[in-house]
DNA sequence: CCTTGAACCTGCGGGC
DNA sequence: TGCCCGCAGGTTCAAG
């Protein structure tokens, strides 16, 4: 699920039920995700407060009291379960639960490529996490010019450079095949053939906003917060992820969705309106 | 530097 | 029905 509209969804889902709260116990399920966990995390977790939580790219920041960063990532696989601390159910894969006075929150992620982790506060964004990362793709810091300049000289396909997170970071597999397809652009052009960047960053800012908007939604609609990182509706709204073989839905186009492998990902794209 | 491919894991759906 | 294969929303590391 987990790319930059989730995490937001599931950041959302979270930070009311986390945002001031007291860490009173946590329940480490192994020893390690993508990468160990870091020594005496749980000991070093409870007790602090939540101070508050923000997102960069796909991770999920939580500043605690005592100066330490609560880092989380989503992986392929990786949810959070709510629900209230009474009622919290051990699920298999469960491999972190925060308890806080009042709810469960736990980090559940069957293959394992999520990650937790805890940086100090203070230059948090030079922590090696982040140092590498490109500019937010909602924020006036991503410009066509910023894109121009991190597509110049890549003679790699654009599809491959913007999942690359130096570029954009938050970017993953669906979205960006449904930005080049909003932009018209094929995945298989080299990403320093790429012209339109200004119609290219337009069509990332709006396709992500639109995919946030639809997973708010679900939020909304629902009295018990999942912020189980799904789709929510927009998944129902994708134009050419995962559709191979359907008529291509722009109007007017009477082309067909292709698959393509790129660098070992599928890439979807209509040939007949995407160049 | 840039690029590609493999690796890390589990679960699911399709085809036989 | 059951088994095998390929595939999955991400990142990182090695090697060319």
């Amino acid at each position: 699920m987990p790319e930059l509209p989730e995490v937001e969804t599931v950041l959302r889902g979270m930070a009311p039920v986390l945002a001031g709260q007291t860490l009173q116990s946590v329940a480490i399920g192994r020893k390690d995700l993508r990468r160990p966990f870091p020594k005496a995390f749980a000991k070093r977790l409870t007790g602090c407060k939540v101070l508050s939580l923000r997102r960069r790219a796909k991770y999920i920041l939580a500043d605690l009291s005592g100066g330490q960063t609560l880092v989380l990532h989503l992986g392929m696989s990786g949810r959070i379960r709510l629900s209230p601390r009474a009622a919290y159910v051990p699920q298999p894969h469960d491999h972190a639960v925060l308890f806080t006075q009042a709810a469960a929150v736990a980090f559940n992620d069957p293959r394992r490529f999520g990650l937790m982790t805890l940086i100090e506060t203070d230059g948090w964004a030079a922590d090696p996490l982040f140092a590498g990362l490109g500019p937010e793709p909602l924020s006036d810091d991503f410009t066509p010019a910023v894109l121009a300049a991190a597509l110049a000289g890549r003679k790699s396909p654009v599809k491959t450079a913007l999942l690359d997170q130096s570029a954009v970071a938050g970017l993953g597999n669906i979205y960006v095949c449904e930005a080049l397809f909003r932009a018209r652009i094929s995945p298989l052009r080299p990403a320093c053939a790429v012209r339109q960047t200004k119609v290219l960053t337009a069509a990332i800012k709006a396709v992500l906003t639109a995919a946030i908007a639809a997973g708010g939604s679900t939020l909304r609609d629902s009295r018990y917060v999942q912020a189980d990182g799904a789709l929510g509706y927009f998944q129902n709204r994708l134009n050419v992820y995962d559709r191979e073989g359907e008529p291509c839905p722009r109007r007017g186009c009477h082309g067909v969705v292709q698959r393509v492998k790129q660098s070992g990902r599928s890439s979807f794209y209509c040939p007949a309106c995407q160049k």
